[in-house]
DNA sequence: TTGATTCCCACATAATCCCATGATATATAA
DNA sequence: TTATATATCATGGGATTATGTGGGAATCAA
């Protein structure tokens, strides 16, 4: 399946709509069952991650991975329980409009501080929305973190020699 | 599968449009699951290696390898967080057009100074994109190193020792 | 009625398609 | 061998389409 790569930084305007950036657009129709090509694609936003400054975008195939996970453990156990709950009360699913816009209710733009403009974030099989200074701080983050344990030689390198292997 | 070997100087256009050298398309070809003979290749560009003056050119296969890695670390735990974090959001999926050509957003061009030639580069199971003088002396710098120390012996030395290990 | 939501259209710019050219090969025929 | 076709390649330009964005009318809810 494709991936959601690259960052794209789109404008929220005064109805909260905002532009899905089109290459996600076409890995959204792919990952939509019922999609075709007159039809708009859906997706599933998930906005309940504590400690997440961020949205996360899943198209209906990968979040259906997420939710056999989550069947896969035992019922009426706790984790499962709790899963589901954060799972599915602090999410929702959308459909794309004619333009290739979603709303972004004014609900979900306070709870990431998300204003006037939002940064979309390829992570493989979903993708984030983020307040632009936000997302440049977590990328900050995460970059001195790699820098202070000179891990990020370790993680290419990871990525070399597994690519020697075959 | 095929490497990418060799140097070519193309132009980039006023459109950002540059092409990909003939024998790389092949590899790509290859390397492209989806590719037919009436279909142009995919490749993926990352751009975000720090302290890289250049941008990285794969293979549909070659990016997957690393991807798929990626995707058997545990969903939601921090590595993969932040692997996920650095190959997907600097990178792009890009079609070759039907005369052989990609294009590089202005973006993109910017982070490793080109403007209106590049040097395509083979790396084997990736290829890099250069200014052409960022090259030259990313060669120079290797060539002094290696003259310096007296390495060129060890290195290929090297070799017959990584031969043995698998 | 008054907000909010949804649908539809407008538009500038950027990306893409399509066709053309000259250069360099490679193959074919006399 | 020489001359002539054929193919591929790097590159350029014009026309067309896609994309991100804004705004108005219609619909709906309280």
């Amino acid at each position: 399946m494709r991936r959601f790569r690259g960052e794209a930084e789109n404008k929220v305007d005064s109805k909260g709509r905002i532009s899905i950036p089109a290459p996600f657009r076409r890995i959204l129709e792919e990952g939509d069952p019922d999609w075709s090509s007159a039809l708009n694609p859906n997706l599933v936003i998930v906005y309940g991650r504590k400690n997440r400054k961020c949205l996360e975008g899943y198209s209906l195939k990968s979040i259906e991975i997420v939710d056999n996970l989550i069947s896969n453990l035992p019922r009426y156990s706790n984790e499962r329980e709790i899963l589901e709950r954060l799972l599915n009360s602090q999410s929702a699913q959308v459909q794309l409009d004619e333009n290739g816009r979603i709303i972004l209710p004014l609900k979900l733009r306070k709870l990431v501080d998300i204003e006037s403009t939002a940064m979309f974030v390829g992570m493989g099989e979903k993708f984030q929305i983020w307040h632009p200074d936000n997302y440049i701080n977590d990328m900050n983050l995460i970059e001195k973190k790699l820098s202070e344990n000179n891990l990020e030689e370790d993680l290419y390198g990871l990525l070399d020699s597994n690519q020697n292997s075959k």
